[in-house]
RNA sequence: UCCGGGGUCGUCCAAUGGCAGGACAACGGCCUUUGGCGCCGUUGAUCGGGGUUCGAAUCCCUGCCCCGGAACCA
């Protein structure tokens, strides 16, 4: 509270910058532009992946800095593979996030009209003609990247044979595949984009927003920046993918003279230990690998939403990898940082045992039932406190106790003394054993004296363990997840092998645990650390009688690294 | 082979001719009623070769390597 502020290191420190905030300022300063309009135009045919955040947060953290505005818009251009349901997912994900598009929500499909006028306009030129030719002569016909191209046949149409032919194409007087209308450029370009690209084809099928209205449609290359266009789009930011489109983007909007945004390409994310393609998300879920798009361990937004995420994480993320023009691959570890940050600051603790011992306090009087005093988080006084009760018979973790203690292992052990956490000083005075010698049971003693968990006497104990009250706690699943892929490149594999084989067996762990009871009704999405273990929410599974949890992402566990150093220098 | 991009710590991103820095990871320590959080520290990089310059990650030349590109997909 009586911290100075330190005015000077808010002074002066230059903002978060990348080359496309660069370019931006540069055109502001040149006057190429005098504002910012940026717009996110996924196409309703799958699912949002983090990958698509990263994107979304380029577009809407680029309008917002810049006081600029943001667009959503569905870039449905082809009948064949779009659908409501993707609509209505994508604007689910996007809100989630965080990215607000105010009232401009828009279709590349309601352009239709107007994109048809204007290859009209083209035709009339002479830069645009229908073609006669088949898909497979177009193919043929195009050469390769080391070829050049051979004109079509169709190509020196005169203009108004070709105005009453594509009217009739898109009267509907001709079959699907039969012609369509090509952009007039150059057959001999070494870049294939501009060998007379296609710019409508026939496809008499229904659209999830037109309906039958239309049988022609306009391709991506032709339809974008025409969508762009109409939209006084400044910066259309875009995928690297799509740098060799470029040329072909500015060409319609020159040929046109109508107003020109600038195309500009970015690398897209990829993460370790997992997988991030539309087709592979298709694979994994059908193949059942996984139970859907929602499942916690695909990193679509579904999944992550429902992994326990939060979109704070997900942005934190976003401003972390920055943004640049080389492929890369970031770290999970990151994500999990960014997630951990933000949970350890908000998420209330509780208490569960995933594996559980009973222990016994002999000197604890049958059925005493006291009510503890619990910290909600130690990072929020606000958060306040809660009742834990504690009884003569607990579990605590099975990991918890070793009848012989490593060494730095600071447990519970014979003749050992630890704190139950908010509760009191226990000692281990004896372990009791099933005649296979598994321990079934330790007894221990409790310090009355150091209720709340502080011996009056200034004693320390190394370790603090969770527990829950043996009778008052409940019942609970828990879905623990860990990496979908057991490499960090899924693709590495053996000749013959697919990524598949490289599937994580141990991706997903059920368990039974108990858990403090405070929990009970707790509404799907609520978040909790359980202590000492990880960040957990209630799934959307859970009901009345069974609380289902996800695990969103284990604490930090420094003995597990210690255990794991042992084990390898004890070989 | 042609066209378009790109090569900085293990990973991701900075340094825009002037001390190669941050984050994650790893490692060590301090603190701790979470072996959590926090704090401190250590390790660790300019693809190679030439050149320009007082000075090069940055500019020039050259070589090498990586990615993308031949859907009536987006």
């Amino acid at each position: 509270m009586n911290d100075t502020p330190d005015i000077t290191t808010e002074v002066d420190r230059p903002e978060s910058t990348d080359f496309i905030r660069e370019i931006i300022k540069q055109d502001l300063a040149e006057g190429k532009f005098d504002r910012v309009h940026t717009r996110f135009p996924p196409e309703p045919n799958a699912y949002l992946h983090i990958g698509h955040a990263k994107a979304l947060w380029i577009d809407y953290g680029i309008a917002l800095e810049f006081g600029g505005k943001f667009n959503l818009r569905f870039d449905d251009t082809n009948p064949t593979r779009e659908e409501q349901e993707f609509v209505d997912a994508i604007i689910e994900d996007v809100r989630w996030v965080g990215a607000d598009w105010e009232n401009r929500l828009f279709f590349g499909s309601d352009y239709f009209e107007q994109m048809y006028q204007w290859a009209i306009d083209l035709i009339k030129k002479g830069k645009a003609y229908v073609c006669d030719l088949t898909s497979e002569q177009v193919i043929e016909m195009r050469g390769a990247p080391t070829t050049i191209g051979e004109n079509s046949p169709y190509r020196d149409r005169g203009i108004e044979e070709n105005l009453d032919l594509f009217g009739r194409m898109r009267a509907g007087e001709f079959e699907d595949g039969a012609r369509t209308l090509r952009a007039k450029i150059d057959m001999t370009s070494p870049n294939v984009y501009l060998r007379d690209p296609v710019m409508y084809r026939i496809r008499h099928a229904e659209h999830h927003r037109q309906g039958d209205k239309w049988c022609i449609y306009p391709m991506y290359d032709w339809a974008h920046g025409l969508e762009d266009s109409i939209e006084g789009i400044t910066h259309s930011l875009c995928s690297l993918e799509y740098e060799n489109h470029r040329p072909l983007y500015d060409w319609f909007l020159d040929e046109l003279g109508i107003y020109h945004p600038r195309q500009i390409e970015f690398a897209r994310l990829n993460l370790t230990y997992t997988v991030m393609s539309k087709r592979r998300f298709i694979e994994l879920v059908d193949g059942g690998y996984v139970s859907g798009y929602d499942d916690p361990r695909l990193p679509t937004l579904a999944g992550l939403r429902r992994r326990g995420y939060t979109p704070e994480a997900i942005k934190d993320f976003c401003s972390r990898i920055g943004v640049a023009k080389v492929e890369s691959v970031v770290d999970v570890a990151v994500l999990q940082d960014c997630v951990r940050g933000h949970l350890n600051k908000t998420s209330q603790r509780v208490m569960a045992v995933m594996d559980p011992l009973k222990v016994v306090i002999v000197n604890y009087p049958e059925g005493q039932v006291e009510e503890f005093d619990a910290i909600n988080n130690p990072e929020d006084p606000d958060a306040g406190t809660r009742k834990v009760p504690f009884t003569r018979e607990l579990y605590i973790e099975r990991d918890d106790f070793r009848e012989e203690p490593p060494p730095k292992y600071f447990r519970l052990a014979p003749g050992r003394e630890v704190r139950l956490r908010s509760a009191y000083l226990i000692k281990c005075v004896d372990v009791v054993k099933d005649s296979n010698g598994e321990i079934i049971e330790l007894h221990c003693t409790y310090d009355p004296e150091t209720r709340g968990g502080d011996a009056p006497d200034g004693r320390k104990v190394k370790a603090t363990l969770h527990w829950v009250a043996a009778e008052t706690s409940l019942e609970a699943e828990v879905r623990l997840y860990d990496h979908l892929f057991a490499k960090p490149n899924p693709d590495e594999v053996e000749d013959g092998q697919s990524y598949f084989d490289n599937l994580n067996p141990d991706s997903l762990q059920i368990r039974t645990c108990r858990i403090e009871p405070g929990v009970t009704g707790a509404a799907p999405g609520t978040r909790y650390q359980f202590e000492r273990q990880g960040y957990f929410c209630v799934d959307t599974d859970s009901t009345a009688d069974k609380l289902v949890f996800n695990r969103t992402v284990t604490l930090r566990d420094t003995w597990a690294k210690i255990e794991k150093a042992m084990r390898k220098g004890g070989r």
